[in-house]
DNA sequence: TCGAGTTCTTCTCACATTGAGTAATTCTCT
DNA sequence: AGAGAATTACTCAATGTGAGAAGAACTCGA
């Protein structure tokens, strides 16, 4: 190691504030279904840099006051006007991951901790302190070049961004650009989403206390963009222990266009799914 | 929002220095086999906190000079003696997650982002600048109620510790204590790591350039703890696409305690497994 | 009110994958 | 040379999946 180095280091290891500072920050990707498709919910920037663009909701970590966990409740009740008594408790949250580029924020070294929640439909977001705005937004007109199966009868060939800290310019034909490096959050957070309800019952935390099987299904097919096979799934559904369990009821009228009334369920009590329920196709994605 | 906190976010806003600062460290969960079993790289800490006791090797972010990929890369480096030039790029070094309790560093508020490494068998280690020693420890020894199948004939019903962020006190009947919440940070990252080689060709990250199958199989029964039927492994291997690749080659000995020699193979170009390779037996661990 | 169309739910069948066991062959060690 | 073990390739049963079909229940419009 360089003399310099191990100065540094020694400094370090006794005053870490002898070093430039780095700002600790959360970002929230929320994702919801609404109207049978998947929004996700941003925040409009009141405060350059980026002033007037859509960012992701986050905020500044509270130095000695709070966890990671924490600081992502609290910046996601800001914006959606839940609160822990009031529904936030139904909203699932983790960690998605960190970001730390030097340069990802023109000001200073930033470290985003990006954390990911899957929440029923929620009303109308509203703006926080320095937000300009807030509103749940359709992530069909946020990822290009990838459309929903059912809602989009073109092929679609050209797949979908494969890695992380992807992003390079001239990749975003339609939507609006998202501010510092959030595009690329988002497209990390649509791909942990996309892979969690394979193996974990997750899907459940976009829906109700009770739902039919067929609103699972639709969660399936708004998050994969896929149309799936409805016996099968249903099959499936029921056989992983601990997906669903029954209530007994029945849905109190059958689908808008006809059909029987629906059973209800509840989430089960795993929380892991096994085997799990796989997305229909991956082979092209493996290398 | 309280008034407080809303002069809070806009002081944020403009001078985050205003602040108490936080600090930010990566950690480094790295990985190896030793004689068939597997080791994580830890460091015996040289100054207070913790003094004496052993410790992820890790160290703070440069603020302005490095993202959290290269600074996990650096410190790694450090403690293996390992440089880019030399063999790092064989190493598997993979965003673990962020762990921020404001109470994990009594000296302040740190966030550490913890990163997992697979290394094949390196040579041993030697002490950064920071630490008093390095050492490749064997996990068997730091994980209480785990042990392998194939190395501990007793029955073992207690399970695993389930989910992150664990560690009460009197778990530990053996091994040595880890500094700060370093037990929580290992055990995430051997989850992690046990996943990962399902999903995933990672496992040919911890053997050489050319490997027989028996030496893969040997990874995942290390990794997992589990004995494996030596027949449907084989045969699991070689169907997957992209897995490994046949060198053409043979090895130049039999097995020390026998047997024909076996073909080389190395890895592939997949970058997932598509069937996975599971673990067997996870019914258990599912609710 | 009736009929068309849709949905919910359950089956059936073909096919792929997996777990368990067997066996031929080749090598090391004593 | 013989015992023991590893490599590789089989077989067979059990399980899971994709695709299609079908009966019953329901909504909507004629």
């Amino acid at each position: 190691m360089a003399p310099q180095q191990e100065e540094d280091r020694f400094l370090a290891a006794y005053d870490p504030r002898a070093f430039d500072p780095i700002a600790v920050t959360v970002d929230v990707v929320a994702l919801t279904l609404r109207e049978g498709a998947l929004h996700v919910l941003l925040v409009r920037r009141g405060a350059p840099p980026f002033e007037g663009a859509w960012a992701l909701p986050g905020g500044f970590v509270r130095a000695g006051r709070e966890s990671l966990g924490e600081a992502a409740a609290r910046e996601l009740a800001e914006e959606t006007g839940l609160d822990a008594a009031d529904g936030l408790g139904r909203v699932h949250l983790e960690q998605l991951g960190s970001y730390g580029r030097p340069e990802r924020d023109p000001r200073m070294h930033v470290v985003s901790v990006a954390h990911l929640a899957f929440a029923p439909d929620l009303p109308d977001a509203r703006a926080g302190s320095d937000a300009a705005a807030a509103a749940w937004i359709s992530v069909v007109e946020l990822e290009p070049g990838w459309q929903p199966d059912a809602a989009d009868p073109r092929p679609n060939e050209q797949g979908r961004r494969s890695g992380a800290h992807g992003g390079g310019p001239g990749r975003r034909p339609e939507g609006p650009e998202l501010a510092f490096d959030h595009a690329g959050i988002l497209a990390d957070g649509l791909d942990r989403a996309r892979s969690k309800i394979e193996y974990t019952p997750l899907a459940t935390a976009f829906l109700g206390e009770e739902f039919t099987i067929s609103e699972l299904r639709a969660v399936y097919e708004a998050v994969w963009g896929a149309t799936l096979h409805a016996g099968n799934f249903h099959r499936k559904v029921l056989s992983v222990p601990g997906f669903v369990e029954s209530t007994g009821g029945t849905a109190t009228h059958g689908s808008v266009r006809g059909g029987p009334r629906a059973r209800l369920y509840r989430a089960g009590d795993a929380r892991l799914l096994h085997p799990a329920l796989l997305r229909p196709d991956r082979e092209e994605t493996v290398r």
